[in-house]
DNA sequence: GTTCGTAGTAACCAAATGGATAGCAATTCG
DNA sequence: CGAATTGCTATCCATTTGGTTACTACGAAC
């Protein structure tokens, strides 16, 4: 999402914040938690996501301001990763989505589902 | 945004609807339009989408039944696209959006400087 | 000495997404 | 005849995204 139809579309900036394949998950654990979450309890919690991805998904989160992460040095090594105030400031955003997710979904499926009809008819 | 984290977060749905490249551009200039757009139309106003992403990106709205499509055959072809009111609904998700990115937008791009200084330092 | 646990990274691969260019169908206009 | 118009589709390629597996460092525990 970058530039825009001649004048602004003012969404830009939020997009790429919130869409990668994991970001929301993560954001979502770690608000539930509302604490501090380790590298493992975050791949426990999310069975499906890959280590790889998840410390990438982290760090763009942490770079976005959106998570920080503390490391206490020492053997084994210990890594907390905490929603910041920043993400907070997203829960209406999430509340958006998720009531128009809950109001509308069922019209897009049905929508869905007729326009598949058709072509496969 | 398929699986969640073990409970449910409900956000998926809208997710794979407003994010592709070019579709919240797409629903953007229809909306703005208000009538009927033809296909060359809506290329003039995205001059930086290519006709196959456009296509792609319209079949998908219309999929979703968030655009309508009429086609009038005849010689030269001429098919006009329109915002649905169920893509009408979808303003206050997209003005949530654009209220976060005008209040955090900032904070979210200082928050990337402090962190590209430190990494380059 | 071997194994365990932690928080990752490295290397490599597969799929999806996006983009550039060319062309077609069919009629009208010069 | 040849060009222009319109709404695409076909082909091919580049980039991005996501995923899998293996591996490291370092001390502690067995």
């Amino acid at each position: 999402m970058t530039g825009i139809a001649g004048d602004a579309c003012p969404i830009g900036p939020v997009m790429e914040l919130l869409f990668g394949r994991w970001t929301a998950d993560v954001l979502w654990v770690l608000d539930q938690d509302g604490g501090r979450v380790r590298f493992g309890e975050l791949q426990r919690r999310l069975p499906d996501i890959s280590p790889k991805v998840l410390s990438h998904t982290l760090r763009q989160l942490e770079r976005n301001g959106l998570v920080g992460r503390t490391h206490h040095p020492g053997v084994p090594p210990r890594v907390e990763y905490a929603a910041t105030p920043l993400a907070g400031t997203l829960i209406p955003v999430y509340d958006a989505l998720a009531d128009w997710s809950r109001a509308h979904g069922g019209e897009v499926l049905s929508a869905q589902a007729r326009y598949d009809a058709e072509e496969s008819a």
